[in-house]
DNA sequence: GCTAGCACTCTACGTCCTCGAGTGCTAAAC
DNA sequence: GTTTAGCACTCGAGGACGTAGAGTGCTAGC
C-alpha cells in the first residue's frame, strides 16, 4: 500500500481517529478545520476523492460525509498505531481487579474488568497446552460403582466427572488406587496422555484393569481436548455501540459469543513474535463475526503462552486504545 | 377477583391466548370472529371496555385493539391455565440432551435445551443447602507454601480455591494432613459448618495448627455462602421477541442476566408446594427485569430441593406452555 | 340484554416539500 | 502544477398534509 503519501496518510488518520469517537460520517470541513492541515476543505476533498478509489473510504450515501472502510483500518493497524497512554485510574482499577480476588478467578476477574472499561463484550481464558503437567489424581467414591475423578493439572485447571464401573469396589481399595494411579502419572505432560502411553504409565498397575482403563479413558476425554474454561463477559456492551442498535445485526453476534465453541475460536493463542492478534470484519471465520473486530493478546509465562484475553467489538473502535489496554492487562496477568 | 363473570373470563382468556401468540392488540371483531362466542362484536366491546375498567387490558391508543394488564396475566396464570400438552418431539428432545451427556453437565444442558425450545434465555442451577454434605476433601501441593483445596460434596458441587500457608509443609505431611481432616469431615452437613464446630471437629487435628485454621476459614467461605454454579443460556435469544427490539429496552435485561447474583436471585429454590414460582413483570424485584416474566420450577430429589430450572422472557408468554415443559424438564431432572 | 349502525378517533403510511450537509467540477489564483 | 473559491447538484432527514383502515363508544331499536 505504498500508494498513500505523506498527507493521504495524515487525513486518512484523523477521518478514522475522528470516526471512531463519533460514529458519524466525516465530511471534508470537519477534517480541515478540527486539525489544522494548513489546506483548505476543496483539497482535502480531492484527497478524500482519492482514498475512496483506492478503497480505503465509503460514502454511505450521495451527500454524506465518509467512514472508513474495513481497509482503512487495516492500514491504520499495521502502520499508524501510536502508543496510546492509558490513564493511571485505568490502570489501577484493571491492576485493582487483578490481585484483590482469589487466584483462581483471577482470568475471569481480567474479562469482566476489560469489559466495564472498554465498554465491548471481553473473553478470555487460559491456555491447556499439551506441556500443562498432572499434579494429581484423586477418584472420590459415589455409590459403590461410581466415582468422581478429579485431575488437578499444572495450571489450577480441574475438572470433575463420574466414572462407572462395572464391579462394586469398596471405598478403601478405590482411595488406594487412586493413590497409585496418581503417584505415576504426577509430572506427565498432557501431550503424552496418548492410549499407548498411558496404558504403559498405569496398565499394570492393579487388579482393577477395568477402573484402570475407565480412568485412562476419561483423562483422555477431558484433559487432552478440554481446552479449560473459557468466560466472556460484557456481551450486553455491545448493544451500547451504535452500529448494534438495530437488533437484527445485535442477535447473531450475540447468539455466536453464547456458544463455547466461538469463543475458543477466537481465543486460540500466538505466538511469541504474535502476541497480539487483529482481526477485522470480514477478516473473521465466523459469518455472525463479520461486523465485529476481534483483538485478542497472548500472555506468556517462562516464554510458555499462559493464556489469552481479548475484546469483541464493532470494526469502529480505538485500535490503538484497545490494544495499550489489552497489553498491559496481558503484562498484568503474566505477573499472577 | 369475583368480579369477572364467566363470559368476561372466557372473553380475557381468549385475547390472552391470541395476544400471546400475535403479540399485536386485539380488537373486538377478532375476539368475536375467531372463536364463535355467539355474540357479536358490539357486546364483546362492552365487555371489553368492562375488562378494561377492571384493569384486566389496556388499550395502547384510542383506536387500536386492546392487550392484557400484567393484572391479566396474574389471574390468567392463577386460575386459567389449562394442562398444556406437550409434543412428543419435544419431550424426546429434551430428554435426548439430559441422558446423552456427562452427567455431572446435565443442569447446564438442561437450561441450554429449555433455551432452544422455547427461544427464551434459560437459567439454572443446583441448591447447595445447608442439608449438603461433606464427603471428601484434598489438599493439592503447589508450592511449599501453596496448596489447592479440593472439597466434594454430596451433590458432586466442588469448589477449587488456592490456600496459603505462613509455614512450609512437604508434600507428604500435607498428604497425611488433608487425609485426616477428610476423614473427620466427612459426612458432615453444610450448615454444621459454624466456626465452633469446626474447630471442635478438626481443631485438635494436629501440630499444624495453622495450616488446619486456614482451612476451615476457606471451607467457611466458599462451601458454606457460594451457592455452587449457576448456568444461564440463550440469553440472546430475548432479542428475536418483538418486545425486546428495541436495544433500549434489552440492554438492562441482557446486562442483568449476565450478572451471577441476578441469576442467584433468580434462582431461589421453592418448597414442596411452591414448586412453580412465577413472577410477572413488576412482581419482579430487580429494576432491570420489571419487563419480563419468570418462570421457575424446584425440582426435588428424596423430598429435598435438588435444583431449580427456569426461563426470562417478555410477561406476553405461553404461560402454560412454558410451565407445562418446565414441569416435564424438573421431573426428568429429578430422575438424574 | 343484545346488536346494528354510525360517527368518531387515532395510527400507519405515502406524498410532497424544504433545509442543510456535503459533494464534484470548473475556473481563477498562487 | 497545485490549491482554492465558487457554485450547481445530490441526497437524506424531517416536517406538513392527506388518506385508509382499524377499532372504538354510543344510541336506538330488537
Amino acid at each position: 500500500m505504498a500508494e498513500l503519501d505523506t498527507r493521504k496518510r495524515e487525513i486518512l488518520r484523523l477521518i478514522i481517529d475522528d470516526y471512531v469517537l463519533t460514529a458519524e460520517p466525516i465530511g471534508s470541513e470537519t477534517v480541515s478545520a478540527r486539525h489544522r492541515l494548513g489546506v483548505s476543505p476543496a483539497t482535502v476533498r480531492n484527497e478524500m476523492a482519492g482514498l475512496e478509489e483506492l478503497g480505503y473510504l465509503r460514502q454511505p450515501h450521495t451527500s454524506a460525509g465518509r467512514v472508513p472502510t474495513e481497509q482503512a483500518y487495516r492500514v491504520y493497524v499495521d502502520s499508524m498505531l501510536g502508543e496510546e497512554h492509558l490513564p493511571a485510574w485505568e490502570r489501577a482499577r484493571l491492576r485493582r481487579t487483578l490481585f484483590g480476588v482469589q487466584p483462581d478467578r483471577t482470568v475471569e476477574q481480567a474479562a469482566h474488568a476489560l469489559a466495564s472499561v472498554t465498554n465491548f463484550a471481553a473473553v478470555a481464558a487460559s491456555v491447556t497446552t499439551g506441556e500443562t503437567r498432572l499434579r494429581h489424581l484423586q477418584l472420590v467414591p459415589l455409590t459403590p460403582r461410581r466415582a468422581l475423578l478429579i485431575a488437578v493439572t499444572d495450571e489450577g485447571v480441574f475438572e470433575g466427572t463420574t466414572a462407572e464401573f462395572e464391579t462394586p469396589i469398596p471405598p478403601d481399595d478405590l482411595d488406594r488406587l487412586s493413590h497409585e494411579i496418581s503417584r505415576r502419572i504426577a509430572g506427565m505432560p498432557l501431550h503424552d496422555l496418548t492410549p499407548r502411553t498411558l496404558d504403559a504409565v498405569i496398565g499394570d498397575a492393579a487388579r482393577y484393569q477395568r477402573v484402570v482403563d475407565e480412568v485412562a479413558r476419561l483423562l483422555r476425554e477431558h484433559l487432552s481436548q478440554t481446552p479449560g474454561p473459557v468466560y466472556s463477559e460484557g456481551k450486553a456492551n455491545i448493544l451500547k455501540q451504535p452500529e448494534f442498535q438495530d437488533v437484527r445485526r445485535a442477535q447473531p453476534v450475540l447468539s455466536a459469543l453464547e456458544q463455547r465453541d466461538v469463543v475458543v475460536e477466537l481465543l486460540r493463542p500466538g505466538s511469541e513474535e504474535d502476541r497480539v492478534r487483529i482481526t477485522i470484519g470480514r477478516e473473521n471465520k465466523r459469518e455472525e463475526m463479520r461486523e465485529c473486530s476481534v483483538i485478542t493478546v497472548t500472555y506468556f509465562v517462562e516464554d510458555r503462552p499462559a493464556g489469552v484475553v481479548g475484546i469483541v467489538g464493532p470494526t469502529r473502535m480505538r485500535y490503538g486504545k484497545v490494544i495499550s489496554l489489552l497489553s498491559f492487562l496481558a503484562d498484568s496477568l503474566a505477573e499472577a
